[in-house]
DNA sequence: GATGGCACTTGACAAAAGGCAAGAAATTAA
DNA sequence: TTAATTTCTTGCCTTTTGTCAAGTGCCATC
């Protein structure tokens, strides 16, 4: 396990000294996934905190017409877990699905609570991940409110190439709060 | 102090025994604004961590093009703070206002740190208010993307009405997306 | 290499929201 | 109370985005 680059992202988070690093790390197990396997489905409990080392994953849920509306993306070098269900062990209104084969490190809910408890400077991990996630989601929010669909994409086009590489177009167009055909179009645009 | 606003508060979030709730909620002292006053200026460090009993609060920041975006409002019996500059000890991109005269009660960041670390369980009060208003986020980015902005209007009415009674409607309006003249409309759409 | 199913594009039109400016209403200050 | 300022409304026209439907291209697979 050693500098795995499990480890290597818990030290970019926080300060940690190598030993408690290596036995933090060394709680995570190795985890595959298949193209289109589900990581969470609705009505689960999320239990597994994922460090996602390689690949593409996006959350989603249905509106009131049973349409799929991406929420959020995944990428490399991220936790995932669905905050409201992990933490609050409800049901999940959400499914959280790869999009390509991934591959990564989890830990569940009761290790991570057990590790808290043995290393308490590991809960700073914990914030910093949770901070992390709301401040993207801030962004997110902003960029709704004051930006053009088009200056959205353009945006994602260059912040998270590997998204648009990978993802069907109409996830994109749901989470970029805009129809296919429109995406289609300002694509089209651009080029 | 005995069942002041501040202890029912933490004990709706978290369980804990009535002592330390008290311990923890002396912590706190009063703090009083005038309408129109500044709880955080942009390129402060924020540093209070406040409860807020009375009053209505905003936050914005400012576009490319100058022109002030309220990307949230706070309201009676929550936490008010600036999450990025608080626990990252960065400067703000964000002024947070009150809107009306507000009271409540205020806690420093190192009195917070001193408290998380007398009181192990009080943490996870932490983490309760970062996962409410993380959770709240992402409705938001939800909202923007799979609601009109009449259906979001309707939704604010229902669900935080004290903010259409005390906030000026160009508040409203770039919370909720969209111009003051827009904003104007649905009202007149509604009535 | 035909067939079916997605994924994506495109056209024509409709609906939602914005820009700008004038004016009414309300609030604040003098 | 009056004047000044801000807030809100409204009209006219433009831009952005949506809806629906048809059509193209690309795989998968049998």
């Amino acid at each position: 396990m050693k500098n795995s680059p499990l480890t290597k992202f818990i030290q970019k988070s926080i300060p940690l000294n190598k030993i408690d690093v290596e036995e933090i790390a060394s709680s995570f197990r190795l985890k595959e996934f298949k193209k289109g396997d589900y990581f969470l489905k609705e009505n689960q409990i999320s239990n597994d905190y994922f460090y996602l080392y390689k690949g593409l994953m996006r959350t989603y849920l249905y509106d009131l017409n049973g349409n799929q509306i991406t929420t959020d993306f995944f990428t490399e070098n991220n936790i995932v877990f669905e905050v409201t269900s992990f933490f609050n062990r409800v049901h999940s209104e959400t499914n959280i699905q790869t999009i390509t084969d991934c591959t990564g490190y989890r830990i569940s809910y009761e290790e991570l609570n057990t590790l808290f408890h043995n290393k308490p400077t590991f809960r700073d991990f914990g914030r910093a991940i949770l901070v992390k996630e709301f401040i993207a989601s801030k962004k997110r929010v902003y960029a709704m409110i004051n930006q053009t669909a088009e200056e959205r994409y353009q945006n994602l086009l260059v912040s998270k190439p590997e998204i648009l590489k990978n993802s069907p177009l109409k996830y994109i167009a749901s989470y970029l709060g805009i129809t296919d055909s429109t995406l289609s179009r300002i694509r089209q645009n651009i080029s």
